[in-house]
DNA sequence: GATTAGCACTCGAAGTGAGTGAGTGCTAAC
DNA sequence: GTTAGCACTCACTCACTTCGAGTGCTAATC
């Protein structure tokens, strides 16, 4: 059977009409809602025709039709026009992103307290993943007889430290030594390769400072290492779920927070999403429990390399154009804010 | 009327039957499950004298009875017996909360989920507040032409540091200086004082470091200052309400979670209790949304000095006498924990 | 031949009302 | 003071009815 043009414009109709309503859809009313120019019953017969070709579903006999997860896809492939956000909108989004330029996470976060705001849902937000994260600079500051801080830099300026207690008495000259031949031995190496390596045979032909680095130092150089490479997951907007029909009951509403909760899982499943605006819609989500969700995800960049996710999960009854116009506006302006922040620093 | 011997017998056996079965207590069941040699009938009359000494209510006429907030208050206070946590018990959370021992953010959070696996219940835990925290040392290095690291270690070893872009070239000399200078300044200052005072006006008689200051340095200073003083939330077991009796309505789960999605004003909330094991029950929360929850709290602490909080929030109808002893299990063992770390420092 | 009106049929949702049982309060006997 | 007995209450369950939105089929119409 022909997807004709009419059979078109109907499921558009019955997809509009579900997705503001949440309510099965009746050939009656989608011919009083909508000027489609046929009456209820030539509806009918087209509608029964689209249930056919598995477009549309019905909960009983007696009750209206539900688009499938198959006219979603059709929707968002085809037959979805280009959401243009009011100036409104987009002035919203712009003014609520500044004002937390100087601090990255925090943006990150609330980027994604914006992004369920806006759109009602239920979103998060990724920090970027660092797979190509370099090291720049690694310094060892003394700041009593005991304690020195152990100080990395990364190419894209991100810092961290961490106090060391050292068992050992040190020399100041020893230290600043140990740090230059660090960051040499380093310097644009990326972080996880270095993680890999086994740090220990740099410094073979050093015997004091092997003994140093072994004995206090490497232990904490490598889980700074890896809690500077760690994503982290921010969320917003769990209590949206409640104000949506279909999860207007408990163990739905359960099942979806539980999901939610389970945040290493969750980061672990936005990880292998590719990048750009992709949206998943229904069973096309591999995890059993997202079946009846969709996902909509989109991918920022800092500085042009690193890249991290943002996104919003809902029913599969969602406004997909819409939605997706607010998260691309969106990730539009995280990129111009962490691209401006660069380019600053290069003008000065 | 007097609170007889028999009466507090009567009222801890209907506590008791409700907490585990979360339905109203009627008077046969109660002479059939507890061994209180008496009828039925008299138990009745003491019931109805507890309810007008407003110790229990009756959610319709043919129901049973049910512990009213002052009930749970008394219980607390004066009927509840020390519950010895199992040796089982005790090795899960000691074992738990090793493993963790140099990140302190971890352990807390860890300390949280520990605490909603155990109880069953919604748990938090903040990070300690830092009124009493002064600071220790001050540094700024350069790590190329225009940019500079402000580092900041606080006494109980806390560090904190910016990448800053100065606005003017600077010299390594002169930046080493005023390091020094504003370490000798503030070190052993309390960071909240710090932050109140005119920072700028310590440094007039150097027109050089002033400006310097001013220009590039002050904001940032403040500002990592701040992030250091902050103090953070950590919420685990949100999805446990779904399990609870009380909360199987939606609605009553929505307040629940809003109440806790709000984090900034919880955490105000966790600031103004005090110090100790703290129960509040029903109405005793200042807070409306939280007139029909108990809350637990405890402190623990850090070094002797700061002061972080856990505890769990659930129905009024919980154990407490268990949860209580949980927690100060679990506290005890988080002060052994920070403890060790401070004395194996000072042993070094 | 496509479209439409008409009509019987389906089925969930909401409402009704009897029956059930756990509970109370009162009274009178022990 | 305690208890047995009894009338009464009230939420809960479940079968039953009604209602209405919706379908699918057929025959008439354009």
């Amino acid at each position: 059977m022909e997807l004709t043009e009419r059979k078109l414009r109907i499921l558009q109709a019955i997809i509009s009409d579900y997705v503001r309503s949440a309510e099965p859809v009746g050939s009656r009313t989608l011919s009083k809602r909508f000027d489609l120019g046929i009456s209820p019953a030539t509806i009918r017969n087209e509608m029964s025709d689209l249930e056919e070709m598995g477009y549309l579903t019905h909960p009983h006999t007696s009750a209206g039709r539900v688009p499938s997860d198959k006219a979603y896809r059709l929707y968002v492939n085809d037959l979805m026009e280009k959401h243009e956000l009011s100036i409104a909108e987009k002035n919203l989004i712009a003014e609520r992103l500044r004002g937390h330029v100087n601090e990255f996470e925090d943006t990150i976060k609330h980027a994604a307290k914006l992004l369920s705001e806006i759109t009602n849902l239920t979103s998060f937000a990724m920090t970027p993943t660092k797979n190509e994260e370099t090291l720049r600079f690694i310094n060892l500051l003394p700041v009593d007889d005991r304690t020195v801080v152990l100080m990395i830099v990364s190419e894209s300026g991100k810092i961290s430290n961490t106090a060391l207690k050292l068992r050992v008495p040190y020399t100041e000259e020893g230290l600043q030594l140990l740090a230059k031949n660090m960051t040499y031995k380093f310097n644009g190496k990326r972080m996880t390769d270095v993680l890999k390596e086994n740090i220990i045979s740099h410094f073979e032909s050093d015997i004091a400072a092997m003994s140093m680095l072994e004995e206090n130092i490497m232990p904490s150089f490598m889980k700074t290492l890896e809690d500077m490479l760690n994503v982290n997951l921010y969320m917003d907007g769990l209590t949206n779920i409640f104000d949506i029909p279909e999860y207007n009951d408990l163990t739905k509403a359960k099942n979806f927070l539980s999901l939610l909760d389970k945040k290493e899982d969750f980061t672990k499943k936005l990880l292998e999403r590719e990048d750009g605006i992709i949206v998943t819609i229904g069973d096309e989500n591999a995890d059993d429990m997202m079946h009846d969700c969709s996902m909509i995800t989109a991918t920022y960049h800092v500085d042009g390399k690193m890249v991290g996710k943002i996104g919003v999960i809902g029913p599969t009854r969602m406004k997909y154009d819409e939605i997706t116009s607010i998260i691309e506006y969106l990730t539009d302006n995280l990129n111009d804010t962490f691209r401006l922040e660069a380019s600053i620093n290069e003008e000065e």
